[in-house]
DNA sequence: TTGCAAATGTTATATTATTACATAGTGTTA
DNA sequence: TAACACTATGTAATAATATAACATTTGCAA
């Protein structure tokens, strides 16, 4: 199931990055980081980092304005993530659960209206920053 | 259980122009409707967007960088929002829906990690886009 | 009525993201 | 293999979003 050999030469360089992080990326990082590899131009970046997103490789972190790699192998395409971050070292982590998931999936409103996709942030301190 | 009396000058106009439009603005397009009124700096408009975050009146929508007024009446204060957004018409609405926020407050991750906060954005096709 | 916290005003700048246009590679199929 | 479509790349410029730093003013409680 893994589509890591269709990625092209930025995407790769790119997602090896942020596979490899052990947090969340920022675009100009990224682009900071790569720039010894020949991509020198953040629109260079944004290009990979669309693909990447698109194809569920990896994930945006709406509320920081940065990206981490897919967590959960069950994941092809990223239409439903859920991210534990904790508001104080900023650690951030992918939840993978799936009764979360398949209420989520399943949630329709008042109107009865469901939808494809979604995206949960769950905010607090993580057990280091707690026993602090 | 309101406070709006509270709010201050600046407050009080950029809360006044989001909670009477259709659809969430942005920062920017906040500042260029608000300049006749003497708010000249982009800074004013974010202290004010802050603040009226902080204290609940608004929410910020993260998939968008959008603000819309808080629709529910019981929100004192935004630890826990969700949202519905059309990819289509980009019409956005806040779900208060009591068994959802109940599951969510009391999600708590494998490792037993409860969240003091969550935002979750939906995403969709709003009725009059679907029918279309 | 002083003193503190919150809010304001202003300039400059940092950070995040896209537009526009030209070129090159990859895969399909006639 | 030639023609085509599609995806990816390269480059420059600029738009859009957000914050830093500093000075001043206002509201309000002790």
């Amino acid at each position: 199931m893994e589509k890591q050999q269709n990625l092209s030469k930025n995407q790769k360089i790119i997602f090896d990055l942020i596979d490899k992080s052990p947090e969340p990326l920022k675009a100009y990082s990224i682009l900071f980081n790569v720039q010894k590899k020949g991509i020198n131009a953040p629109l260079q970046v944004y290009r990979a980092l669309d693909k990447l997103v698109e194809i569920g490789k990896i994930h945006k972190i709406e509320s920081r304005n940065a990206f981490i790699a897919c967590q959960n192998s069950s994941c092809q395409i990223s239409k439903a993530t859920a991210f534990s971050i904790c508001e104080s070292c900023e650690k951030v982590s992918e939840i993978s659960n799936t009764k979360l998931s398949k209420y989520l999936s399943n949630f329709a409103d008042e109107a009865g209206m469901k939808y494809s996709k979604y995206n949960l942030e769950f905010f607090g301190l993580c057990k280091k920053c707690k026993s602090k």
